[in-house]
DNA sequence: CATGTTTACTTATCTAGACAACCAGCCATG
DNA sequence: CATGGCTGGTTGTCTAGATAAGTAAACATG
């Protein structure tokens, strides 16, 4: 019997027991940055098969705690001491899949210099060319959000001009192969101001739901996009699951 | 060649391919409460193996519109307009860890029988006992957020009495044994109501964070606390990794 | 030295089959 | 009629093995 031997009679599922104890070994001995044994060692360590081993892993990258990458290893993540909630996905399209009838209006596109927090988000020195593309998202016809996508001009200098409405992604997948991928979001309740009430058909003085979020190449790293998305609280909610 | 065969050769990945179909069949054929043909059928019609199946079956229900039901079936959840994001940690401890001085203060101890929205969260009857006890943290004496935490008095007979401030979890924790984990958030912006306000020391039309959270123990996965917390909005941000 | 290739590793996906656990409804028995 | 067990169906977990695809470093070649 290994010191590693999993009891398989507690009614708990073996990938749960071992997501527990790679967990406390976790904290107790690795680092952020390190690099875990390979998924055929440790399925060999925990004397199980491969499969309920990646199983026990993907536990723990769902809870944030490891990092797959492929070809390479699983790696321990940053603790960041943030508020921190796990997760991150796409606001908009997910609705669209949903089934709901969603619509995206232009409200505004121009071309500015990045001020100081556009430009340490976006990777850029301050002043460096920026699209500012304003707009409206609704669903069935109802305002919903609006958002303000701030894009590094340098890197994407057609991206203005080509686009004419959609999915703002989709354009940056197809025209420059982009994998976009959310990095951070943050999430704030504020009172809505300049036109936002208006756009989005409420009174002044109801809260918005206020969301920041970073978009990332993938295969880079390189921040692709900046956004501010000012959702209708009383029509959005966000749900955040383990 | 059936209808529903995926083509294998796209890059992308069987599962993900056939999770998209659903998606999109979910939305055209299917109505919330309904339940999907079992995992053999759907695996046979798209002529793969049931893991694959399952797979892409887990892809949604990790959007959230789908839930599995052990030996009943899969079946289609209500698509409110409800947004979501993974994850989900505990809130207040981790200000704690990051160094700020934080304090709690009892606002109100009392007894009283379930509600339904109560009940459905914690698993019991309606016009079964809880414990309502309701809490104003704050951090660096600044007032952060008000929370009513709902406990299942049949459980934690003793909780009331022996509860004096600090945190209610380790409470859990040190007296019933409990490792709490949290199962869902769901977070809203709202305006503050009855003494929120006044509480958090905030005017009454600016708007707090509302997030509604349940805690469950993670070794039998019963439910251990619903909790409403409230923030104020201009005190506190959510972070979400992805 | 620079560059492309091979190789040995890693994770990612898919298939196949087995059994456990759970559920609902049918049915025999009292 | 009421109860309990049986039975066929469902999801949940585990094993086994194969192949694809990404990575990094050693290696060969110019």
């Amino acid at each position: 019997m290994s010191l590693y031997t999993v009891a398989r009679d507690t009614g708990e599922a073996l990938y749960a027991q071992i997501a527990r104890h790679l967990e406390q070994e976790l904290a107790k001995m690795y680092s952020p940055g390190d690099c875990l044994p390979s998924e055929n060692d440790l399925a060999a360590r925990f004397g199980v098969n491969r499969h309920t081993l990646r199983r026990a892993i993907d536990e723990l990258v769902d809870l944030g705690l490891l990092e797959r990458r492929h070809g390479r290893g699983v790696y321990v993540l940053e603790t960041k001491l943030e508020y921190r909630i796990e997760g991150g996905t796409r606001f908009t399209e997910t609705l669209a899949a949903l089934g709901f009838q969603t619509n995206v209006r232009i409200l505004r596109k121009q071309n500015l210099p990045a001020i100081e927090r556009v430009a340490e988000r976006l990777g850029i020195q301050v002043g460096d060319p920026v699209f500012w593309i304003e707009t409206l998202r609704t669903a069935e016809d109802r305002p919903l959000c609006v958002i303000s996508h701030f894009i590094p001009a340098g890197r994407f200098p057609e991206v203005m001009a080509n686009y004419e409405g959609g999915s703002l992604h989709a354009l940056l997948a197809t025209d420059y192969g982009c994998k976009l991928k959310r990095t951070e979001s943050l999430v704030t309740a504020v009172l809505p101001q300049g036109d936002d009430a208006r756009l989005l058909g409420m009174p002044q003085n109801r809260p918005v739901l206020r969301v920041k979020s970073v978009n990332v190449d993938d295969r880079d790293g390189t921040p692709v996009e900046y956004a501010i998305t000012r959702f209708r609280a009383d029509r959005i909610q966000l749900r955040i699951n383990p």
